[in-house]
DNA sequence: GTGAAAGCGCTAACAC
DNA sequence: GTGTTAGCGCTTTCAC
């Protein structure tokens, strides 16, 4: 392995006077530097970065804990994150913790360990996730799409709560009745907070909430399937659902097709997370859709800041994606309805607010 | 910080006894190692990786080189690669090349820095990518998804020429006549595998293969809507689509939709790459499926046994999903097609294979 | 402006 | 079995 000492013979400098160049000190004499180069060159140097990094007392990577990479909300999330990373010399270690506290510790002592300059973390638990150790070695540390309750961190999210509160709202404006929600865990803010959403728009229309058409879940397909399948062969079955994650939705929609419930129709929708193929849907599915990119742009952007002192909270607008699976009405275009059943359409009833 | 030499002198013993208990090393007395651990508890050391890479030589890490993390069928291939690399004490590092030869080539360049004992890739060009310093250095790598040419590296891949060719014939089957396809960069193993079965297919069923119905495009969903359009508005128009990968699919299916085109009845479509939503579109997508996690697991295999010398090829099976988007008969179910229209159906008149 | 030398935290000879 | 010690490759005082 060609080392900075090699160089430096070749350059006929000290070892010094080439860790400066390489690290574009200034105040080096410019043929000097042209000669180290030059060794760097012929002798195809590569520095070693673990040297680099323990002499530093940290390595140029960033941790990012989120709960499942083949979330392609997450996944989003990470794009952003990565083009900050990259365009700052960072690498990015991709930590899946699968909404699990033991794997999230996990990674933290990993992070530690490597001496990592930064953690992102969309953590597993509001009140158990504890990145005390982070923070005690003074490495930052920046959540998203969630917050944490017992630490003083930086976070960027959404505006869940309005998010939620504009796709019941809409799914009451359009003439269902019996709305009925999906959740995640609720020890993750996110779905705490759809939730409260999803309760203050019953309320403003002046309805009651009937927990039973709620159902709690895991934010995984599997999950939503289950639920939706639960709610809808419940006793006060719901005429609508809004389903607070992507995963979940395709898992109720995957339900209601086994069913045989009808979409739109049946059972209106509206998921959470918006994606290419909700277009593609039929009926098309309505969705609250994230700036997600964004998110983790700045919430890298918050990092490289040392993540703010005090801690800052960047709260991102959602926007209600309106398409047809949250429409009584039969679409009068090629989307694809069976058009006998139009009739099914009723006046809306609900105040709008 | 902690070291180990704070433990030593805790536990009153030499620091090389600290580091034969954490390693496990046996020929330790026992009641030194309890010591020892006890030392590491009430001072809740961590050992430095960093400096135990530095060490060593190499880190614990593996390089996970794909083109799009924001695509599934990639991001399944990272589970499969991350559960074992977990289960071995590795961290993953995910990079982006977004089929970018100098990008690959950077990553290149960190894994080597960072000391990295292993790399797995998805490369951009099967004769550009450049494999040599990391072979050179002795560091493992296995291409994954995709193969290389010019260099003597393990594989895991699918049968990408039979998985074409059995989906281009289920089209001609269905009684499509003029199926188009849309493929990825030739300079990836697989569009030119998949493209092989295409026009295999085509040969097996007595026709001949008309240029003119075939698109490169970028693996891409923007690169599929494109090809979609100009494929349909071109003078000799498919009556059916076989897209090599998902993202072209869903772009596909979205310029079919914006043209007014009905899929199945107007223009059969497979897919290559299985996933969720396929069930919900309507109709149906039909899809090539790719076991992807198992893909993603059998690659992070071979590379803890160090790539396998010399190397080898694991080819694994695809298999046809037929569903609705590639039957010109309207479906007897509750799929939402529209029932006037099913008179368009014609009987089968291409050979069956 | 440049070089000598110490030292980041750990492991592995090697000596005892 | 255990301890001593050198050294992995780099950066950074501190002299000059």
């Amino acid at each position: 392995m060609v080392t900075i000492y090699d160089v430096a013979r070749r350059a006929a400098v000290s070892p010094a006077t080439v860790s400066r160049v390489l690290n574009q000190r200034q105040g080096v004499d410019s043929e000097m530097a042209r000669r180290v180069l030059e060794a760097v060159e012929t002798l195809s140097y590569r520095p070693n970065s673990v040297a680099r990094s323990l002499r530093r007392q940290a390595a140029p990577v960033w941790a990012v804990v989120i709960s499942d990479i083949e979330n392609p909300h997450f996944t989003s999330l990470v794009r952003g994150i990565e083009d900050v990373a990259r365009a700052n010399g960072k690498s990015v270690v991709l930590c899946n913790s699968d909404e699990d506290l033991a794997e999230e510790a996990q990674y933290f002592e990993v992070a530690l360990a490597e001496q990592m300059s930064g953690v992102i973390i969309s953590p597993a638990s509001d009140r158990l996730t504890n990145i005390g150790a982070l923070l005690a070695r003074g490495i930052p540390v920046v959540t998203i799409d969630r917050r944490l309750r017992n630490s003083r961190v930086s976070s960027v999210v959404v505006d869940n709560r309005n998010g939620a509160r504009v796709a019941t709202r809409h799914l009451l404006a359009a003439g269902y009745e019996r709305v009925g929600c999906i959740v995640g865990p609720l020890a993750t803010s996110t779905a705490r907070e759809r939730l409260a959403g999803y309760r203050a728009a019953l309320r403003e229309a002046g309805l009651r909430v009937d927990e039973s058409l709620i159902r709690v879940s895991d934010y995984k397909e599997a999950g939503g399937y289950a639920s939706a399948n639960d709610l809808l062969s419940g006793a006060t079955s719901p005429d609508a659902l809004f389903v607070t994650n992507n995963l979940m939705t395709v898992g109720a929609l995957e339900a209601l097709s086994d069913m045989g419930v009808r979409v739109a129709q049946d059972v209106g929708v509206v998921g959470f997370d918006d994606n290419p193929w909700a277009r593609l849907m039929r009926p098309t599915l309505s969705t609250v859709a994230q700036p997600t990119y964004d998110i983790g742009r700045r919430a890298a952007d918050l990092l490289l800041s040392g993540a703010a002192d005090p801690p800052v909270v960047l709260t991102l607008p959602t926007s209600l994606m309106a398409r047809d699976s949250s429409r009584r009405t039969a679409p009068a275009g090629r989307s694809g309805r069976r058009t006998g059943t139009a009739a099914t359409q009723e006046p809306t009833r609900r105040r709008l607010p």
